[in-house]
DNA sequence: ACCTGAACACCGTTCAAGT
DNA sequence: ACCTGAACACCGTTCAAGT
């Protein structure tokens, strides 16, 4: 997206212009994330985007902070999309099926979002950063955290400190993705369909076991 | 660890030496981990290091790997602790003892390692590396998998696919490290003992229950 | 055979000066 | 109020030259 050539000395909104590039080129592989380059993109000095962000660990934590927003959204459609299909049918497991369509959603956004899942996580913003001290960084948790207590009301799900089961959904899936993005789980090392047979333990530890014993 | 002020024009071994002072940098806390800086401290111009790794890049694979190793080492060490405690009281449930011991030293290996850990699974090495395509950085998982074998043949362990359920494991124990890394779980935000109730819904998932049905 | 010093192309960041 | 250009201190990497 070359800004246009008669583009006025002042950028109409720069700081819009920046996150909107810098979060293309973080999705574009390959490309060395450089301010330099984010600047160079939209077309303005490399000075410039200091006036809109103290520095470049301010624009990653927008951008992450924009991916956690993403990913909460990924799954609540997700989920409700599930539940839709599942009534229709009224076949009873509605939970379950909310429980792994949200389950592939948030593996699906690692995987068509790898530099920017890797962002959101990663230490580049140096440990205990901002983001991760932000409450929307927690979206997705609170969206799991959520499905799975009325899980535990309706019955489908064990009755246990349903915080602790979500945040073992949450370190199952960001464990199986980041092990994905890194080419560890592929077939030829740990055999075909790893990440659905982890997902199965998963579920076997959550779901409340069938109570009759004919 | 400040070089001998009569160190000759020729380190005796100056790629161990860099090796050896990169690994102390990564695990002291906020330093920038510099090619620059790793020769500063070992007491040899900028240039030298290139002379034994092609680029940074070699370097922090070698480190990475020396990481993995050392990574199996714990886990090893662990989980026959743990065994050789739970024969002296023949209470029977050996296995979920070893499982547990080699979970909390994967997480303990994570918390003392910090820039270690974060850089054996980080994409500073570019996605799809050279560490990854090594097998010693699967040896983890390998220890886990006998422990799941094993706990399959004497049936303390679900009849799964072990490769999955090692997956599983794997998947969790790197989530909750990573999670907790970024004080995603801490008590504010997910309550007392979350990284525990994780463990527990694994452990549901994996141990066969008790098949007796009064 | 192993190491150094100067050099190159790059970054992030700052700041006086421009519009 | 917003942007630029030159400048500074740093990197990773290379290479002719030193020991």
């Amino acid at each position: 997206m070359p800004p246009a050539e008669d583009r006025p000395y002042h950028h109409g909104d720069l700081r819009r212009a920046v996150i909107d590039t810098a979060m293309e080129m973080l999705n574009a592989a390959g490309s060395e994330f450089t301010l330099r380059e984010v600047a160079r993109r939209a077309g303005v000095s490399h000075a410039a985007p200091y006036k809109h962000f103290p520095d470049k660990a301010a624009l990653l934590t927008e951008i992450a902070l924009i991916g956690f927003d993403r990913l909460r959204a990924a799954m609540i459609a997700a989920g409700s999309g599930a539940l839709a299909d599942a009534r229709s049918d009224r076949a009873g497991s509605d939970r379950v099926a909310e429980l792994m369509a949200m389950a592939r959603a948030y593996l699906d956004f690692g995987r068509d979002n790898t530099a920017l899942y890797r962002l959101m996580f990663g230490a580049e913003l140096g440990q205990n950063c901002r983001v991760h001290r932000d409450p929307r960084a927690m979206g997705a948790l609170d969206e799991v955290l959520g499905m799975l207590e009325r899980g535990q009301a309706d019955g489908t799900i064990r009755r246990r400190p349903a915080r602790g089961q979500a945040a073992a959904c949450w370190a199952q899936l960001h464990g199986l993705t980041l092990l994905t993005l890194d080419g560890l789980l592929n077939a030829e090392k740990v055999g075909d369909g790893a990440v659905e047979a982890a997902l199965a333990v998963l579920l076997e530890g959550l779901v409340q076991p069938a109570t009759a014993c004919a």
